[in-house]
DNA sequence: GTCTATACCCGGATAGAC
DNA sequence: GTCTATCCGGGTATAGAC
């Protein structure tokens, strides 16, 4: 088999098998079993286990901090950056869960990003929170995310492993609901 | 030191590192060296690390199952539901993380649990999304329920572990207004 | 209740033939 | 590009003295 094919598709079966037992819960044996080969094969395409999840995740990581880095200079309100983290996640069920359920398995290669996971989780809640966030603006952020990003995965398992343009504005809205200031009654 | 305190602080440790790391990424030896003893004098305590993961979790998923038991039968409200799955949340952050962050770990103690982790979630969805949910229901309800624990979450980081009762009541809202279903504009 | 020492296994990784 | 064979380290767990 050509060498891109393989590549490429053990990349589809470490996502699959990271997205399902987790990164440290899954041995190079799981991988070369379901690609159907010895664990020796797989390392004729990558030098190491580390080395398949950075090639997992780094180019989406790398859009996703791009997106961070035209928050400062342009004109990007919630609805924007929310809009892209769906659309990130929608990009690939398994990469979604990675990203969202396995913190420890990005700890681990967070020195090979372009920044790290921590860093652009930050990023990412203050531009939610807006600027001089108060504890309440910081949890409306924090629940936004959540959103998004959960929201999304369970879209995704309904629509088949695809986001429906229906169930994208769906969760939109619901992450929008939760990040919106509720207004106050005034006193009578 | 007595053995219930040493029980009790070796869970204690291992939370905290199970939070941290991961329970696949924390060893032994890791709690055994903040415990200040040797890994063989843990297994006086416990007789695996297994063990050690359901002396954390046992308690809080049978109160948790205790309250799914109490859905069918009764009147609770998804209100009652999310102000219950908060409290649980807020009762522990290490507890909170790793039910929220490490569904491997959760899926490797399954067979000895009450009910499974997957199906606990499920009858929590079912609950909040109510009876006979459309797509769009069951998005708001994944939308809630990650609200419920993530900005739990973010809320016992802001105040230093402890749930402020604003707090709480900020996380509540922001999670019913993500379940709340929109208001249809009428054509006019 | 904790120690030293160690058995045992498993997972990541390498060497070298084909 | 894939194989067989193997090394090596680290992690769980045990034996038995103190």
């Amino acid at each position: 088999m050509s060498p891109v094919d393989t590549k490429q598709r053990i990349l589809e079966i470490a996502a699959e098998l990271f997205a399902r037992q987790g990164y440290t819960g899954t041995t190079i044996a799981d991988i070369a079993g379901e690609l159907g080969t010895t664990t020796a094969a797989l390392y004729y395409h990558f030098p190491s286990k580390q080395a398949i999840l950075i090639g997992l995740l780094a180019g989406p990581i790398r859009a996703y901090s791009r997106l961070l880095d035209g928050l400062d200079s342009g004109e990007s309100t919630p609805q924007d950056l929310l809009t892209a983290i769906i659309d990130i996640c929608a990009d690939s069920r398994e990469l979604a869960t990675i990203f969202d359920r396995d913190p420890a398995a990005l700890a681990m290669i967070d020195s090979q990003l372009p920044r790290s996971s921590a860093e652009m989780t930050a990023q990412t809640l203050a531009a939610l929170a807006g600027p001089h966030p108060g504890r309440a603006a910081l949890i409306r952020a924090n629940a936004a995310l959540a959103v998004a990003k959960a929201a999304t995965l369970a879209a995704l398992d309904l629509g088949g492993g695809a986001l429906a343009d229906a169930d994208r504005a769906e969760v939109l809205a619901a992450a929008l609901r939760s990040l919106a200031e509720p207004v106050k009654t005034p006193a009578p």
